[in-house]
Formats: structure tokens, C-alpha cells, sequence
RNA sequence: GGAGGAAUAGCGAAGUGGUCAUAACGCGGCGGUCUUGAAAACCGUUUGAGAGCAAUCUCACGGGGGUUCGAAUCCCUCUUCCUCCGCCA
């Protein structure tokens, strides 16, 4: 959510610059300020109301005691009570769609961010060297089936399109990348979390998918069980739900978690011919990093985030890419988001195995996460986070950039130990 | 699944229709007195949200609704936790 108060004071530069994330907030922004005057009028209104009462609620038993007649006082807290009660099922309606029209809203990029979608994403570093082969390449679908590392077909049969099974050495090589970004990460310093991976309601709400990508995820509904839950699209909506309501002591930030889930997400409608095999799909494995940080501090975390996302890439000795996201391509909770590729010979191109993102006191306002300063000054606490990484991407990249000329596959030296053997065929 | 009980500040807990929610009382935290220093003792202080330029006002007793002039207190409902029984990896 944004500032209330930001919006208010600077309407035209909020207009201007979700204009550069392609929202065009006009109507947005005048409604909101328009049911926010609605709003605090009503309030006041009330309060003096129920000042009013108040006063006059003290005067009952007292009167009562010195034998005052208190029928006209109680004709009077009889008006007050039905001003009260109309006033606030005024407020009720006005605070509803107030808070409705906040919640779509999405956050500010920053404001060094270029407008515009993806065309404007500018690569702000490249790692390793583009692999060459003097043999005609296998993608990466044709090699893990040939070398039994993926069921495509039985996992298109358990679950229908979109789900794939790792087999043997394909499981193995993904577990042994699990554990090794894991590793990496306990190195430095963060704390391994494992979370439900059915969420309510709330926890969509905190991470900005909801209430505008309900659609996206997968619902779950029991007999009996009036609750619904979702399976998570990523362990982010998890971490960063982690705080809701509380306020943390300064002391205590800044916060660093991982944690290891199978993402679920609908991707209705986005499959393309060149998105064949484990580039998208309804299941796919990821090790998230979330930060809580004070204000102040999260464009030094994100650049951490960043590194160490990139860190593992490098360690696994791909080349890849870092990239700046211009305005319209960071999604609807973020400020900024810096996104990781790697290459895929087969498709000529970059994949997005991480995205690190700041978003700011975004999250933070919808899930109510505060710090309480050593001054005892409250604040909101930024959150970002980033995939450190998404497994699932990893291996298509380790099989098609390492593949030999015989249809081997080289493992890279850092999951050499984990799996105790060095080359697959 | 069945039967009971509970939810009040950082924690424990009092309050069972009004004049005790800036919430008694205890613990913890913070500041101070005393002390060479510390402990003990003593004194003080210690929730959050909203409206307002401000003075100030309002709201919050797990969430939501209701009864009432007035609700922590009575009623309905949801959530969570605990105890006992049953079932279970």
C-alpha cells in the first residue's frame, strides 16, 4: 500500500510515476482522495459524537444516585446513539471501497527505474562466456529424457500438462542444487525456514497478490471447511507474512530468511513453444531469500540479495546475466527488481533464474510490520526478497550448457561433492 | 470426530452492565537514588491505531455482528489455544 498521507500531498507525482509502470492512476487517485476527504469528514463527525456520549454516560449514575429525573438525558444519549450508529455505517461503506481502491494500487517504482516494459530492460552485467559447441546441441528437454532425469510423459499422466518428474540422477542433481544454494545461504547468515505450503487469505493480501492476482494461484476447498486456503506461488508470500501485525525491536533487523518450497502457480494462457520442458510450469522447486531491514538500509540489502543470487550462479559456472528492470516489467509489489538469466543454447537466449526485489514499505503497510526505533520512533520496515534460486531453471541450463559431444552431461564442480560422481550419461 | 475450558499491555493476571482501561496487582524493560562497582532496596517510567495546525478528541479487552441510553462484562458467530476421550503417519 502506498502512504495515504504521500498520496495527498503529492497526487501528481504518484499519477507520474505509476504512469511509468503503464498504470494510469488518474481515476484511481482522485477517487481515493475524494473518499479519503469523505472519509475523515465522517470521522471527526463521529468523534465528537461519541465524545458527546461519553460525557453524558458519566452523568447517568451520578444523576441516579442524587435522585435526579434522567429521562431527558437518556432521550439525548438515544439521539446520540442513532447519530452514531448512521454515521458509522456511512463510514463502514466509505472506509470499504477506501481501502479497496488502496489496495490495487500498485507501489512506486523508483524513480531511476527507465519507463516502459520490457524493452527497456537494461542487462547491467554479463558473467562467463557464452558456451560454444563443435557439435550440434541437444535442449535441454531432448537430454533429460534421454538420460532419464525427467518424466515429462507419467508426470503429464499424474497431473496432466505443466508437471514433470525427476527421476534418479535428475532428482538427485536437484536435491544436490537445493542443498547447495541452502548451504550457501546458512554461510551467510540467514535463517532456513519451512513453511505451510497452503496459505490463507491474509498472507496473499501482506504480499500484494491479492486482492488483483487471485486468479493465478491454485485455490483449495474441503468439504466442511468454510476457509479456503491457496497453495503458495512462491515462498515469498510466506516470509514476508512471517511479521504481520507485530513490531519488531530494532535490535532484531535486519531479518534474513530462506526457505526451500515447490512454487504453484495457474500460468493460464502463457505457454509458448519456446517455454517447452521445465522453463514454466504449475510445480517448480526455489530457494527464496527474504530480508526485513530498516528503511534506511534496504538499497544496501538488495544490493546483497543481488550478489548473492549472483554468487551462485557464478559458483555453478554458467554464463548469465544481471538486469535491470525498467518500470512496467517489476511486478505490482516492487519498487525496483534486478533479475538474474541464464543462457539456454536452445533457445538463444536468457532465462530468468532469480528476481530480487525491493519493495519498499509496500508489504510492510499492508501486513502492518513495524520496527520500534532505540528511540522508540515506530516505522514501517522495508521487505525484499529474491529466489536464490529457482532449481527448476538451473537444471535446463546445467544439462544444455555442459552437454558433450556423446550426449554426457559435465556436473558442476560444486555438486560434485554433494552427488559423489562427475559426469552424467 | 466427541465433551469441556480459555483468549485483557512484553509476560502473568484482576476486573461479571455505568462514576476503576493513559487497565489494579506481580514480573520483566528503561531512567534515577544509594554504592568504589554491582546486587538488594527504594522512587519514577513503560501499548498501539485514527482524526486535528494545535489544544484535544476517538478507537482497540482474540476477529466480526447483535442487545442496551451505555458492553471487557449479556447474546450470536468465526478464529486460535488448552484439557480429557476417540482415531491416526
Amino acid at each position: 500500500m502506498i502512504d495515504i498521507k504521500y498520496i495527498r500531498e503529492n497526487p501528481d507525482e504518484v499519477v507520474k510515476r505509476l504512469a511509468a509502470k503503464g498504470y494510469d492512476a488518474t481515476a484511481d487517485v482522485e477517487n481515493i482522495l475524494s473518499l479519503d476527504r469523505e472519509r475523515r469528514t465522517l470521522i471527526s463527525e463521529t468523534d465528537a459524537f461519541k465524545a458527546e456520549q461519553n460525557r453524558m454516560t458519566k452523568l447517568i449514575p451520578q444523576y441516579k444516585k442524587e435522585g435526579i429525573d434522567i429521562s431527558p438525558v437518556l432521550r439525548k444519549m438515544k439521539e446520540l446513539s442513532d447519530s452514531i450508529k448512521k454515521n458509522e455505517e456511512k463510514l463502514r461503506y466509505v472506509e470499504e471501497r477506501f481501502s479497496s481502491s488502496m489496495l490495487v494500487l500498485p507501489n512506486l517504482p523508483d524513480p531511476d527505474l527507465l519507463p516502459g516494459g520490457k524493452e527497456n530492460n537494461q542487462p547491467l552485467r554479463y558473467f562467463g562466456e557464452v558456451p560454444k559447441f563443435d557439435f550440434e546441441p541437444k535442449n535441454h528437454v531432448d537430454l533429460c529424457t534421454d538420460l532419464g532425469l525427467i518424466d515429462y510423459k507419467r508426470g503429464a499422466k499424474l497431473s496432466g500438462s505443466g508437471f514433470w518428474i525427476y527421476r534418479g540422477l535428475g532428482a538427485r542433481l536437484e536435491w544436490a542444487l537445493l542443498n547447495f544454494f541452502i548451504d550457501t545461504h546458512l554461510k551467510n547468515g540467514y535463517e532456513l525456514v519451512l513453511v505451510p505450503h497452503m496459505l490463507g487469505y491474509e498472507c496473499g493480501l501482506t504480499a500484494g497478490q491479492f486482492p488483483k492476482f487471485k486468479n493465478e494461484v491454485f485455490w483449495l476447498e474441503a468439504e466442511g471447511d468454510e476457509r479456503r486456503r491457496f497453495m503458495l506461488p512462491t515462498a515469498e508470500t510466506a516470509l514476508v507474512s512471517l511479521h504481520y501485525d507485530e513490531i519488531i525491536p530494532e535490535s532484531e533487523l535486519p531479518k534474513k530468511y530462506i526457505s526451500y518450497t515447490p512454487c504453484f502457480r495457474r500460468e493460464a494462457g502463457s505457454y509458448r513453444a519456446t517455454e517447452r520442458g521445465m522453463v514454466r510450469g504449475h510445480q517448480f522447486n526455489k530457494v527464496e531469500m527474504v530480508q526485513y531491514t530498516l528503511p534506511e538500509d534496504s538499497d544496501r540489502a538488495f544490493e546483497e540479495l543481488v550478489s548473492n543470487a549472483e554468487n551462485l550462479v557464478r559458483l555453478l559456472g554458467f554464463h548469465f546475466r544481471t538486469v535491470k528492470l525498467a518500470a512496467g516489467d517489476c511486478s505490482y509489489s516492487m519498487a525496483r527488481t534486478y533479475d538474474i538469466e541464464i543462457y539456454i543454447p536452445s533457445m538463444n537466449g536468457y532465462i530468468e533464474v532469480s528476481s530480487v526485489s525491493n519493495a519498499r514499505d509496500y508489504q510492510a503497510r499492508r501486513g502492518m510490520m513495524r520496527v520500534r526505533r532505540e528511540s522508540g520512533k515506530i516505522d514501517y520496515v522495508h521487505t525484499l526478497n529474491g529466489s536464490g534460486l529457482a532449481t527448476s531453471r538451473i537444471l535446463p541450463a546445467i544439462v544444455e550448457q555442459n552437454q558433450n559431444a556423446d550426449g554426457s552431461v559435465r556436473v558442476p564442480e560444486v555438486l560434485q561433492k554433494h552427488l559423489g560422481f562427475d559426469v552424467i550419461r
